[in-house]
DNA sequence: CCATCTTTGTGCACGCGTTCACAAAGACAT
DNA sequence: ATGTCTTTGTGAACGCGTGCACAAAGATGG
């Protein structure tokens, strides 16, 4: 999963919990699967295997939704598509534009799930002048300058922004006073918004952090990896602040254990 | 934030729980920028304010690392940036192999993002025999064949994914197979794996689709947005099993509104 | 029309995560 | 030393999300 999150803080959209809103995508996918097979129903169980989750959570998402199904069958593959589609908002065509086409916002706009589910990649910003004009996914490549008009010309509500860490907040602050209510960031970078503003981050890194955290604690479960050779200077603990005398040669006291 | 979890059922991993992990990324990245500044202390308040979330979710985090900072002062930068290093297991250096290099993987192999956090990018691999050789990031391409002998080879524990749809699944299978036990996926499937790995799930789509409704609520807020052209077809309510009489071309019931 | 079987929809309990609010700890000045 | 001021670390309350377990609803067969 992309990660950073950044949700509304407990505005519970129309009674739909956020959890909920998350997992509709995904059983939107496996609906679409279900339907290009031409399967005409599907039963929770089922369909909340292919989705990969819980049978009971699945129904008790439908639950907020209305009562799609029918007891003893399931659900109808084709109606359900429509509904979620519709909740999620997919029913209509969402102009898109990707600022900073480096390689992760090349890759983003030859991306093909995006058309589709109704996002329309509007247009291709990059602050590089040679960069303009070049077409990217057969879209030609605008410079930013265009930004602002780009955005009221096309009615750009949701802005993708893959630009270096050092560029987000800025062009972050030209998108949302051009206009933009929806960002989607790959920049490393906390970005701050005006109230109403919607942030979703991705971070390709942080999400490999946090498989190291769990790959560490699997290795180390027997072995105690804690006095194999560490590759990075450990630094000492500050000392109390009682200049008089520093720890001596012993140093890198071992920080105890939290528990 | 990347989205698709899948994180382990409710193993608190040695008492810190998963919800504190997925910030620790993020805490770390701030204290990085203000090593690189040269401060040498920081408050819970300042720190959190950087990070972008509340100070006393900040200090109960830290809380389960250990007492690291000192009461009317603040953390000390340097020492709280090693305490997470460790913690996230970023000490050491972690062999990693991209499989798929289309835009999305080749974006992935020249990200800086990984080598500076103790990643190490040790192979591309790619199913397509013309890649083969060929150089991206200044690493060479090699075929799918030889997954197998480089994952062991170089004693390989984290996979990334970025594979089309399709061929996920076989590549997760071979992956594990050959010793692998975390994956990152980019690829829009679930991913099926033994128990002991550990998958995340990072998917585009699915961000840009919980945007869109939110966005949709925002503008629909005053505008009934119900009525408006709708551009994909509604498909009838399942009529209730009665095949008696089918309904009349009035067809299109509305499907009432769930609340 | 009745009985049986399948599957939904949900009330309820539990556990995790978040936030408040404050006591304890240490810095710093006098 | 003593007192004041700052900031941490945490006990406790609350709310959200999850999963169980079952009653109700409808299909299906006789």
């Amino acid at each position: 999963m992309a990660t950073g999150r950044t949700h509304r803080p407990a505005t519970r959209s129309r009674g739909i919990p956020e959890a909920t809103v998350a997992r509709l995508p995904l059983y939107l996918r496996a609906l679409t699967a279900l339907s290009e097979r031409s399967v005409p129903t599907v039963s929770s169980e089922e369909l909340a295997a292919a989705a990969g989750v819980n049978s009971a959570k699945l129904r008790k998402d439908f639950s907020y939704l209305g009562s799609y199904g029918t007891r003893g069958v399931g659900y109808d593959v084709e109606y359900l598509v429509y509904q979620i589609s519709r909740e999620l908002g997919l029913t209509q065509d969402w102009p898109v534009v990707i600022v900073g086409i480096g390689n992760l916002g090349a890759a983003l706009a030859n991306y093909g799930g995006f058309a589709s589910r109704g996002f329309r990649v509007a247009a291709l910003i990059d602050a590089d002048p040679a960069m303009a004009g070049k077409p990217v996914a057969g879209i030609a490549v605008q410079h930013t300058d265009e930004l602002e008009k780009i955005i009221t010309d096309n009615g750009v509500s949701i802005g993708v922004i893959a630009t270096p860490a050092g560029a987000a907040q800025q062009v972050c602050d030209r998108l949302v006073a051009a206009g933009v209510t929806s960002i989607l960031n790959f920049a490393p970078t906390v970005l701050s918004v005006p109230e109403g503003v919607d942030v979703r981050k991705v971070d390709l890194s942080i999400e490999l952090q946090i498989l190291a955290f769990h790959e560490q604690r699997k290795a180390g479960e027997e072995a105690s990896s804690q006095d194999a050779a560490q590759p990075v200077t450990p630094p000492v603990r500050p000392a109390p602040a009682d200049d008089s005398d520093r720890k001596g040669p012993d140093g890198d006291v071992p920080a105890v254990m939290p528990a």
